[in-house]
DNA sequence: CACTTGGGTCCTTACGCACT
DNA sequence: AGTGCGTAAGGACCCAAGTG
């Protein structure tokens, strides 16, 4: 049986809508789905499933229930209104683009730290001098004729996300991540081990004030505030600059940031040795 | 005891491998 | 070559512990 229509027999047999986690912990329980090596089903992977088959599957506010009329009767549920692209006359996208991209309005951010909105918006992060990161980031810069190192989206709060999580630490940051790694160091040896999450590495306190002291000395940002559109924008942001160390939707995505990450990973995880 | 902070967990989606 | 499938990046939610 494949994994959508054990999916299905799940639904069916619930007869109501459920979470993916739920449809997980269902299927690892009664069997009706078994992967290939024997692990876990994680809810992840129901939800990828779901969206590779939308004529099977709806999705509303985080629950998923059968499409067919044999399914599930869908319960109402207050609608999310999801935005569909719209590009309405008076789209005022480009001038955003511009405000945020302008090098001028870039900032340290000990100067700008207490005014990020607790709104959603975009952000940008450029390096003041590109020769203080390692030659092969150095290099890829020079190439791309830029400083812009991340271009990333804050879809609840920029105070939250972008200066709490990415900037501070606080949570977990996907850039701040990227740029401890590329920074050169690591998190402790086995710091992820009987985490849940094995990819949310983090670093040790003092080395991450370390990595905070290097922001504030060598990064310069800047934000807009937007509420529609924000992936589209960030999207064509990405094709358009390339930033240094953003993955996911670069074009010009670097590998041995992939791999200095992987080896954060790959020490986390690691049995501690004594 | 209300508010803040830290961080564990969850969700969505893009990517790339494996299989047909 | 096309499709199915699992993994991981990126982002947000949410709750417990800390603080005054």
């Amino acid at each position: 049986m494949t994994l959508h229509v054990a999916i299905q027999e799940v639904l069916k047999e619930k007869a109501r809508p459920l979470r993916t986690s739920e449809i997980a912990g269902i299927l690892n329980e009664n069997g009706l789905y078994r992967k290939g090596n024997g692990s876990l089903i994680k809810a992840g992977q129901i939800s990828a499933r779901i969206n590779n088959y939308p004529h099977l599957f709806t999705k509303l506010n985080g629950v998923i229930s059968l499409k067919s009329s044999t399914g599930v009767p869908v319960k109402k549920i207050k609608k999310i209104s999801m935005r569909r692209v719209m590009v309405d006359t008076n789209d005022n996208t480009p001038v955003l683009v511009e405000k945020l991209m302008k090098p001028k309005n870039f900032n340290s951010i000990p100067e700008v730290e207490n005014k990020v909105p607790d709104r959603p918006g975009l952000y940008c992060i450029r390096i003041v001098n590109p020769k203080s990161l390692k030659p092969f980031l150095t290099k890829a810069l020079l190439e791309r004729g830029h400083n812009i190192i991340y271009i990333g989206l804050a879809s609840k709060s920029l105070k939250k996300r972008f200066l709490g999580q990415e900037l501070r630490a606080k949570g977990h940051g996907t850039f701040f991540r990227s740029l401890g790694a590329v920074l050169g160091f690591t998190p402790e040896k086995g710091s992820l081990v009987g985490k849940k999450n094995q990819n949310n590495y983090k670093f040790s306190k003092s080395d991450e004030q370390q990595i905070v002291a290097w922001i504030n000395k060598n990064l310069i940002v800047n934000w807009v505030e937007v509420i529609d559109n924000l992936n589209i924008i960030e999207n064509t942001l990405l094709k358009e600059y390339q930033p240094l160390l953003n993955l996911t939707g670069n074009p010009g995505r670097l590998i041995e940031v992939k791999q200095l990450r992987d080896e954060c990973k790959r020490v986390a995880r690691e049995n501690a040795k004594y």
